[in-house]
DNA sequence: CGCTTGAGTGAGAACGTTCTCAATCGCTGA
DNA sequence: TCAGCGATTGAGAACGTTCTCACTCAAGCG
């Protein structure tokens, strides 16, 4: 554990030697809080300088209660949606002094209450959030009764005393809907991307029922898509809605199964751009074109989304701003500000590109 | 800065009270080393379950002199190559027990400075830093010098007492353009991104010189497509050398001009995904197809690059494993291996995809 | 001149751990 | 029985800051 000859850097102490102050002189000087004298401040600086003398964030932070970190906790960075956020909260947090601690979930709940644990270990001021389940009400819970303020990202946890950032998910869906019904498209598929415990959910007739999983991001959309059937009088057909995966093969898959069934959607809704990308793979794997066989309309505006052909429509989530908003709701908490939680839903955008057209007339009723 | 009742969080001292027994013995118990009775360690425990205690780790810190903290500064998390480098990094670290404090650093000399000054005030164990500039060699030098052992990840630092891990840019750069070469290419555009300082090099006569340029990401791939023409006789020519900006919209632009030459390329390597987006944008606007027109090859396997039409080709850099590999370099080092430094090349992987083919007949001689 | 005031200073406590060291306890072997 | 030994224990130092408090000193005021 030893080996590499860490070389000890000079405490306050040794500056304050040098420059022939006290210790609390020095900090003064250094920490510039309290008074010191002009000269004291030079002959202090000078040392520190001559030295190479570089603070103790630790120690100062013992003494001040404060480590100006936020710790951050998303399922995982890789996907752009985390990492864009995570810029959000970065560039709030440096511009007001803190740093960030990063932490992938993998969607892992155990991992996830073990990186909430040492979080709290590690005192930092406040978290953010992007929960995996929300059955870690508990953790997060006790998190927040130890005093380290939490704002929830994206994701929502019932019954817990947080801040929460997102978008309103039911309405989106239900206006991404409403907008492929506008084209005259009356059969269309649903991707949810997952996962088990939504499955048997999302399979009952009509959809019934969707609302109570509102908690959950898919589980919103799902009934916003279903509210925008509904009030069209078109009973929605369980068998166009998918929910066998997060990843682009899956999607892929769902895509081909989707495209055989005997009466096929026109039009397909991706709840993520992973998922939209796998739609594009197995519609040119099948020979199918988009838009002119099959529309499609994905969420996430990823940078490719307007450089690939045809140009994919989106839901478009203001996602630096949601990061960014997340980080300063959590630091105005934890500077001081003491008030009940708020819940901020930021606007989305539907961006309107080639990847969804008017319904084509079915072949047989061509000439 | 008070306000929020932050609950102060019971000190080891409580615990040791509530359990009769001293904080010495408390805190063998709680930390796990030295020698405590079974009768002890089960009151302890008890104790602190029972007063909900959390250990303080900037304490534990200040006595071991180790935070198990990995400082990690990059330019741009939002850029995938980052993100998943990212990933692996943290991956090793957190396997192993460590934690990971990200710092954006925004291609900004001052920035990166100054974030290098507050990871070493905060004492982190260790940094895996993608410099922005190689003229950072002295900040990055009196890191180490204090005792902070640093890994550079894909760009490298001349003369700088630090592990290196990256790929053979001018390897990987020459091969792609060698498979351009077979495939009858002979007037082949090089999209490198930037940046000011390059261009005029990048404009001498036959790409003199960019060797001198190796410690850079761009001038090492440079060098590599000059190496690859000039083996074949073919003097590259400086107006199909492009340095026009890191932005889609400037591929894009450069691609618009390349194309509206009076001997336009038939073929097109760029140098980072996000460019390649740019030049299938252009392509598109302009009418041109991609193979049947232009060919294209691009750096970095984008998620999007397997799903869009046509597929494209790639030089595939291993991104999560020369994460991971600074990562285990960087954690053997705090763990105390001393050695002299190490330079990592992980190969890379040429994916031939559909983006590139054979050179159409020219226009003039078909029949 | 005596009193107040405020800037400047230093000694030492405090933060919450781990480490050092000496003392005690319970056994073992002679 | 007793020296010896290892396991167990606690007192107190140490880590490097900031904070509290009391003190000095010079200036301002009546």
């Amino acid at each position: 554990m030893s080996g590499s000859a860490r070389r000890s850097m000079p405490s306050i102490e040794v500056v304050a030697k040098e420059a022939g102050v006290s210790t609390a002189t020095a900090g003064r000087a250094l920490g510039g809080y309290g008074s010191v004298s002009g000269k004291s401040r030079e002959a202090v600086l000078a040392a520190a300088e001559r030295l190479g003398y570089r603070a103790n964030s630790l120690a100062r932070s013992m003494i001040t209660g404060l480590t100006h970190t936020l710790g951050v906790l998303v399922p995982d960075i890789e996907n752009p949606f985390f990492s864009r956020a995570l810029r959000g909260i970065a560039d709030v947090a440096h511009e007001r002094g803190w740093e960030v601690l990063l932490v992938n979930t993998d969607e892992d709940l155990s991992l996830e209450r073990k990186a909430l644990g040492v979080l709290t270990e590690r005192r930092v001021d406040g978290l953010v959030v992007a929960p995996t389940d929300t059955a870690d009400r508990d953790a997060l819970q006790d998190v927040i009764d130890a005093g380290i303020p939490v704002v929830l990202l994206d994701r929502r946890v019932p019954g817990l005393d947080a801040d929460t950032v997102g978008i309103d998910n039911r309405a989106a869906a239900k206006d991404a809907t409403e907008r492929l019904l506008a084209l005259g498209h009356r059969s269309i598929a649903l991707l949810t991307g997952g996962d088990e415990k939504l499955r048997p959910r999302l399979a009952r007739p009509g959809l019934r029922g969707v609302e109570r999983l509102g908690a959950t991001t898919v589980g919103a959309r799902a009934a916003g898509y279903r509210d925008a059937l509904v009030e069209q009088g078109i009973e929605p057909r369980p068998e166009l809605v998918s929910a066998e995966g997060f990843r682009r093969e899956d999607a892929a898959a769902a895509t081909t199964r989707l495209l055989g069934l005997p009466d096929p959607p026109t039009a397909i809704l991706a709840l993520d751009s992973l998922l939209a990308l796998g739609v594009l793979q197995a519609l040119r794997r099948l020979g199918r074109r988009c838009p002119a066989d099959v529309s499609l309309v994905g969420f996430d505006d990823a940078d490719w989304a307007e450089a690939i052909s045809p140009p994919l429509s989106v839901v478009a989530q203001p996602v630096y701003e949601l990061g960014a908003e997340a980080g300063r709701l959590l630091l105005d908490r934890v500077q001081g500000t003491d008030r009940r939680p708020v819940h901020r839903r930021l606007p989305t955008r539907f961006v309107e590109r080639e990847s969804a057209r008017s319904v084509r007339t079915p072949a047989g009723t061509s000439p």
